[in-house]
DNA sequence: AGTTTTACCTGCATCAGTGCAGATAAATAC
DNA sequence: GTATTTATCTGCACTGATGCAGGTAAAACT
């Protein structure tokens, strides 16, 4: 079995099967990949004004307004007005549609199982890990992010 | 600081920045998220004939051979033609374009800064969940797929 | 050998997401 | 209080990915 202990090809077999399951869940779910996009950005960021959405996704305030009307008809998000400045439009996530639910639900049990066959001491080595990577992927992103702008 | 343990936000968060991470690595390196998720499967199947590739995207046929088309074009595989089959069209992948190196750059160093800031035995905890996890993934996508063709 | 099926490719039409330019409304600067 | 800037929205046009129908070539069946 398993000849195949080489770190980088494990890590990137991972990091394949993930990528797969998120878009093949997105599609499940009816979602285009720029919505789904979003949505992470959302739940990420926990809510974000229609510019800072805009300026995230790389597109255009007329793009996003279009992109948070299917989001909204979709049942992902709503629109929140800025009680401080009445111009901003407040994106914020509602609890993810039932057929979001069913598409991530395999995945999600087991998920599940995996972390749940391990003893306390290595979910905290993974947990950490979780949060670790959470940042790397973030700064990463920012740098991408600032790279397109200059 | 971080008063927030909740294993389940610390897991959407880490999934999140991942999934943003992907797909605006992918947009900087010129991919369509299409062109992206095919790229993943034949990363993780090694090669794909077109046949099987336009069965997991979920596409025609016709618009796999074009979606083939541009990634031959982009550099990032080529069309090997089947000695067993010649009607085939095996979809190899080759080394990845400087532009997608470039686009992960980043990522690649902090995450192997944060891996490599475990000791062994928390690396080989992680090794493992890395291929526990993508069997996780790679049996839920499978099950998306039975349900999308059921 | 002839027929059917399989695998991929091509031409054409469609459509969804997008950019762009201009509109509106609110906040800020003068 | 007027002018300017900012934030989002709308109308219109475009483009690129996709589906569909038909075409070619090879394999499998009889």
């Amino acid at each position: 079995m398993s000849t195949d202990v080489d770190p980088s090809v494990v890590f990137r077999r991972y990091l394949s099967a993930m990528v797969i399951h998120s878009l093949a869940s997105a599609e499940a779910a009816g979602l285009n990949p720029t919505d789904y996009f979003a949505l992470n950005l959302l739940d990420l960021a926990g809510s974000l004004t229609s510019g800072e959405l805009a300026r995230r996704t790389g597109l255009t305030t007329g793009a996003t307004t279009r992109l948070i009307d299917r989001l909204e008809k979709g049942g992902h998000v709503r629109r929140v007005l800025d009680p401080a400045d009445r111009r901003k439009v407040i994106v914020e996530m509602v609890a993810a549609p039932d057929h979001v639910d069913r598409a991530v639900a395999g995945a999600r049990r087991r998920l599940g199982a995996v972390i749940g066959g391990y003893d306390r001491e290595e979910q905290a080595t993974l947990f950490d890990y979780f949060t670790k990577a959470a940042v790397a992927y973030q700064e990463s992103t920012d740098e991408l992010l600032a790279q397109r702008e200059a």
